[in-house]
DNA sequence: ATACGTGCAAAGTATTTGCAAACGG
DNA sequence: CCGTTTGCAAATACTTTGCACGTAT
């Protein structure tokens, strides 16, 4: 409980890092790069995005320590990986705060955009409470096309 | 109209071989094999699936052919295909009678169940209609874990 | 004949893994 | 020091493409 509310007053960075203390890993500058990366981010990213943006500042980290630092955040629950469909994952912070939302995207230029609507969340809720699994997470993807790309 | 009244009346194979002979495309065997293999499922196969099914019974369908029908297959609309995020994209019949269903996958075992559920639904429609983009499918994947993993 | 369909092999992406060196406690 | 993390390169998984040949109209 006090960790929870100690976390509210933090960024998302520095929660996932002491998410990552407390489970016992040792900081290193990979890891710490993309959660840098993907920190600054509203929506989500592929992983070549987010070599791209570490690589914009910091210099030499290499695509698969990005891939395992990505690999043990979504392990700890820290962030999110996404399907989209065209091609690679893409990778969003996991919404603690309630910031939870889901994605159009636009299956012309693969523009995504993110959209949230109660009603579709609180079916959602209701599907999982009756599944025979235990649902502990869940995507959905809205395809079509972008204004732009209509006219 | 009266094409969709007599595809009512047929089996999905059947209609998916009306709709690409209507759209000019010739007959062939790797394409059919697909359709009949997937015209016997009720939900989801893997590509690498598919192309073992075909070959219990046929012989010499090369994996290349497999993905090209199953492009051409979704670009007709007749398929649909879902990224389970395990690794291979999955393909299931484009549900025209309304059998339309959503997914449940065992993030340990790799099991994939079917559901569907009329509130959530409709609440996808509303989101739809008042979208942005002019959406014309969706995905919906619910992750967790199934009944024997969680023993 | 002509154009589309197919199988195979090769090429492309996306992601994972093995390993020696760098690093942190 | 000792175990973790990292970068690189090689390996793997998935998908697409080039091409010669088969097949339907």
């Amino acid at each position: 409980m006090r960790i929870a509310i100690i976390s509210w007053m933090r960024s998302w960075g520095e929660h996932a890092q002491s998410v990552l203390r407390e489970g016992g890993f040792k900081p290193g500058r990979a890891r710490a790069a993309v959660i840098e990366a993907l920190g600054e981010q509203t929506c989500c990213l592929s992983v070549q995005d987010i070599h791209d943006v570490i690589r914009e500042r910091r210099s030499r980290v290499g695509i698969a320590s990005v891939y395992r630092a990505l690999e043990t955040l979504t392990e700890l629950g820290l962030v999110h990986r996404l399907e989209l469909g065209s091609g690679g994952a893409h990778y969003e912070l996991a919404q603690p705060t309630g910031d939870h939302h889901h994605h159009l995207v636009c299956g012309d230029c693969g523009k995504v955009e993110a959209f949230s609507d109660d009603r579709l969340e609180h079916a959602i809720d209701s599907v999982s409470k009756n599944a025979a699994f235990r649902i502990d997470d869940h995507d959905i993807v809205l395809r079509g096309q972008c204004e732009s790309c209509l006219s």
